[in-house]
DNA sequence: CGTTTCGTTGATAGTACTCAAGTGGTGTGG
DNA sequence: CCACACCACTTGAGTACTATCAACGAAACG
């Protein structure tokens, strides 16, 4: 047990550390992006454009909350994948799924560029281009992990996983626990982590039973014990080193 | 019935054709990478080192079949990728799960380079930066995508979609059907599709029997009617867009 | 206040996992 | 050449988990 807890220790943090960190991403970005970019405000549920590669766009998520939505034939919609700020999204990334979208799930703010103009300013910038490699990267690991968890995790363990990421991504550390504004919907969440709507609510009720969850209204989640939620995944200590902080500087 | 059809023409193709359609991407690449890279030829079953970012290393696929392996702890292996030719491997792309590897799942034959230096020539010649970012966007297309077979397909759906990924890219057309050089042992198939070696074996026999798969010794595979293996998943063309021939070159 | 939507919960069915026994092929040693 | 052990694959029976369907309750909205 304590192997779990050595590399996955509980560090959401509040707002404040939360804009120091991104500052130096932030910074290193405006420098050549921002003059050809098209700085683009997405309201909640709003779709972005994703073209097909001859008119490809390049969009550099700043703020907020995105995702790949897909609708198979006679299945239920998918969330295929999440985005956080600094993350790289083109069309080619995303398989080529009947109903694929790009959608914000949260208010967010993303700069917009064609792909052309993305690859001739990483062409001219040898310091970004190792950077926008290295997020790509990262993302893949992201993508990959997601694949795991979802092939091998039983329901529990899954929304144990996501909790731990939201935790680490989006958390803020209070005197009860971990506070998570959560921007995903019940619906958001069955399909992202291929679950029914209904055996998802039957793991929160197990979850709040347990002591592990407590819930307000509008999406505020409350964590009372961070350990044993990171307990209850067998994948925490990798989630830590994708999502916490450090990992993103 | 008829819409699956439309995009997903069954285009597996002789031996003769791939070499010829491989050559345009390999020239492409032999330029820059040839003189700095480290030619490695790795036998079945060899891993090679993933080493973390630090000394962090690239490989880059010259030929044969790869795959990411993990050993989640208490659970069974996990095959969570496979690469083919022209595929761009490193450390940070992979989760850092328990047991991660990189395996050869056949005889295959690599480039190696320090990513400092991949990172040094993709800054140093635009046109192989860009190529390499459309590569590694490929790459995540496919993660994403093997993350919706195993979030949603069923057993068959699953088993289906591997056979026409592994028809588009290793089969050969001859008089009975589409034949393929299987590189993948049962226990690596189930690995790879987040199936029980049971319940895979009961799978191909129902294929079987449904004539849709005919085995041979040591892992070659007939499929007579490629058609009817299409109808059987969902993602058929999907597949086709990241797996056929046009796709890769 | 009625209507709609979302979340919850129970009963049932389908799917895959687990364990166990049986089968076939391969390699080794007598 | 045969006997044996060993391994991978197959197949059956029981179990666990999740999906599906339906009913109910609560909150949001007109």
């Amino acid at each position: 047990m304590t192997s779990i807890f050595q590399n996955a220790t509980p560090a959401p943090v509040n707002p404040d550390q939360t804009a120091e960190r991104l500052a130096p991403r932030i910074v290193e970005s405006e420098g050549v992006l921002r003059e050809h970019a098209t700085p683009v405000r997405a309201r909640r549920r709003q779709r972005l454009a994703l073209d097909h590669p001859p008119s490809e766009t390049v969009y550099i998520v700043r703020s907020g909350l995105l995702g790949i939505e897909a609708l198979p034939a006679g299945k239920h919609r998918q969330l295929l994948e999440l985005f956080y700020p600094g993350d790289i999204i083109r069309r080619s990334q995303v398989p080529n799924l009947p109903g694929t979208s790009l959608t914000a799930l949260t208010v967010s703010e993303v700069w917009r560029l064609p792909a052309r103009s993305f690859e001739a300013l990483l062409a001219a910038n040898p310091e970004q281009c190792a950077q926008a490699q290295r997020r790509v990267a990262e993302q893949h690991a992201r993508a990959t992990l997601h694949a795991s968890i979802v092939g091998t995790l039983n329901g529990d363990e899954r929304f144990a996983s996501l909790l731990v990421e939201l935790g680490l991504r989006l958390g803020n550390a209070g005197p009860a626990g971990i506070t998570i504004d959560v921007p995903l919907s019940r619906t958001d969440i069955a399909d992202y982590l291929a679950l029914n709507p209904d055996t998802l609510s039957r793991i929160t009720s197990r979850f709040k039973a347990r002591g592990l969850l407590t819930q307000f209204g509008g999406g505020n989640t409350l964590i009372p014990a961070w350990d044993a939620l990171c307990a209850s995944t067998p994948l925490a200590a990798t989630l830590q080193t994708l999502h916490a902080p450090a990992a993103t500087a």
